[in-house]
RNA sequence: GGCGGAGUAGCUCAGCAGGUUAGAGCAGCGGAAUCAUAAUCCGCGUGUCGGGGGUUCAAGUCCCUCCUCCGCUACCA
């Protein structure tokens, strides 16, 4: 059997000014989703996250707190990082953009961009506003009765000129368009694809790369008065994990181009047009899909400190439970469009799903193996139809889901998995093995034989969702370590009957409100 | 303003190369069953498919128009 396809996936990496929140969570809990389903289905996968440490705002907050950005940088990437692991995510590292590789490989892909003459010094020019430490375009601003320009802060501008370097963006609009006519999937979900089109299409003007109003950044090559515009750096962790600039780096030889950034619909932009207008620049390969996931909403509602509605991703693991979190998520919110949190939601869903339809299932079934067949997978008769149309429908599922999970349709994956498990449900309820207990043992027996083997498949699907819950249903069909990947389900790979079992227990445990005392 | 997306059962959504009585899940109501985590299974929706107009033998599904909501409209990241 050949090697599949190398899957290269990243979440962004996040900017770690305060501390992670639930939008860093999902993210981080879908890109882990795609990674370990491609794992399952044999591919290599490298699986990357990290955090973008540089920039403006991580100098101001450093500075408040009476640091050094380094120092406050390094107090807050262990937040993340700590995140990352209690959200179960499989990553093979987890990049800092302060790192010293990190500032070879930005040095290295601006020297590239340099080489190709894409890279000038001029002056940066245009409103800005002192107070605010921002620039602001014309069109932001109102005049005020004296005929001054206003910010829409209020606080008035000066127009202010800025040596800069500037990289040729306008010199890759039409490589960019070309890009997302070649490869229509290079952006999803396509109503952003629209939007990077339309905004391509309005014309490029060229990218000031480099700032000299503040130091906490990556120098730029050959003049130290400038420090790269923070996009410039944050983009290129993803080859700098890789080991560029050495390209004959096995894992670089191996990775790139990443199969998919997975990132916020609020940097659409500089993934799917600055970074790879760098990369042409430098002439590396593209990645081959960029896809922007939704926010997430607190009952309808956006989730602001000052609200106060923000939710913690540890606090709703320690509430939930890792796997309901991961599930609910990834589940209930279509992939790409936004989603609702709330307490009610969750709790349906996963008592509905994982409690009731899923945990039920294999309790109901092995604990009548248990009881009935010896407590060892039951010795099975010839399959009837609807027998075997069932088996068929398990052994369907990793092609049906790895269709969506192409898409990035995660939902769609996951439902794909639980139409089966419905079905399982109501074969047992038609099948009655409990009235054929007395009638036809026998046949009773190949019943629960079926049950569980559709548990099995079930149970080898969903790792990619919930690694820890998935394993305890594998562990009580006793399925060893090495028989869980997708390639198993199959007939070929079926449960031998008369394997000894361990004493069922439930996988899910319902989900029941407190009492209010 | 310009460009783009969306408006379908209480909720979340699917449907759309136009074509039989517009679907699913969840919630709700009724029933069955009793192996099981009071779980499971079956049955039950008179929905103006945002409003109006048009094309067509036939329109959530195409065209026009209006209303509402959302996104994008570059240098904070």
């Amino acid at each position: 059997m050949s090697e599949k396809t190398p899957y290269y996936i990243t979440t962004a990496i996040s900017y770690p000014n305060g501390k992670p929140h639930i939008g860093h969570a999902y993210e981080a809990i879908a890109t882990d989703t795609i990674a370990r389903f491609k794992r399952l289905d044999g591919h290599p996968v490298y699986f990357l996250t990290g955090t973008d440490e540089h920039g403006q705002k991580m100098q101001q907050t450093a500075e408040k707190n009476g640091v050094s950005p380094r120092e406050y940088a390094d107090s807050m990437a262990p937040a993340f990082q700590e995140m990352v692991t209690a959200l179960g995510c499989s990553n093979d590292d987890f990049i800092r953009t302060s790192e010293a590789r990190h500032y070879k490989a930005s040095q290295a892909i601006w020297d590239k961009m340099v080489a190709k003459g894409d890279i000038y010094l001029d002056k940066y020019a245009g409103w800005y506003s002192v107070r605010d430490e921002a620039y602001y375009v014309e069109s932001e601003l109102t005049k005020d009765e004296n005929g001054d320009w206003k910010a829409p802060t209020g606080t008035p501008v000066e127009w202010v000129e800025e040596e800069s370097y500037f990289f040729k963006l306008s010199a890759y609009g039409d490589k960019l368009l070309a890009l997302y006519e070649a490869q229509e999937d290079f952006i999803g979900p396509s109503s952003r694809r629209n939007e990077v089109k339309s905004f391509v299409k309005s014309g490029l003007k060229d990218l000031s790369v480099s700032r000299t109003t503040f130091d906490w950044g990556i120098p730029v090559p050959n003049n130290d008065k400038h420090i790269m515009y923070v996009w410039v750096d944050a983009l290129t962790n993803y080859i700098t994990a890789l080991g560029y600039p050495d390209e004959d780096n096995p894992l670089y030889q191996k990775f790139w181009p990443a199969s998919a950034h997975i990132i916020g619909k609020d940097i659409i932009r500089f993934h799917a047009i600055y970074w790879p207008a760098f990369l042409m620049s430098a002439e590396l390969p593209l990645p081959k899909h960029v896809f922007a996931h939704g926010f997430l909403f607190n009952k309808g509602e956006k989730m602001s400190k000052s609200v106060g509605n923000v939710i913690d991703p540890m606090g709703m693991i320690e509430e939930y439970g890792l796997d309901s979190v991961r599930y609910y998520f990834l589940r209930e919110v279509p992939f790409g469009q936004d989603g609702n949190y709330s307490h009610e939601a969750i709790v349906n869903r996963v008592n509905a799903d994982l409690a009731n339809d899923l945990g039920n299932l294999g309790q109901r079934s092995l604990s009548m193996i248990a009881k009935n067949c010896d407590g060892k997978i039951p010795v099975f008769g010839d399959f009837t139809e609807e027998d075997q149309v069932l088996l068929n429908a398990a052994y369907g599922l990793v092609e049906k889901s790895r269709a969506e999970i192409d898409k990035f349709l995660i939902h769609n994956a996951l439902a794909v998995i639980w139409d089966v498990i419905g079905e399982a449900n109501r074969y047992i309820t038609v099948q009655e093995p409990w009235s054929l207990k007395k009638t036809d043992p026998e046949r009773m027996a190949t019943v629960l034989y079926v049950v569980a083997e559709i548990l099995r498949c079930a149970g080898i699907m969903a790792q990619c969702v919930m690694p820890t819950s998935a394993e305890k249903l594998l562990d009580l069909l006793h399925i060893p370590n090495d028989a869980r990947s997708f390639a198993h389900i199959h007939a070929d790979h079926a449960l031998k009957s008369g394997v000894e079992l361990p004493k069922p227990s439930p996988v899910f445990p319902r989900y029941v409100e407190k009492e209010d005392e």
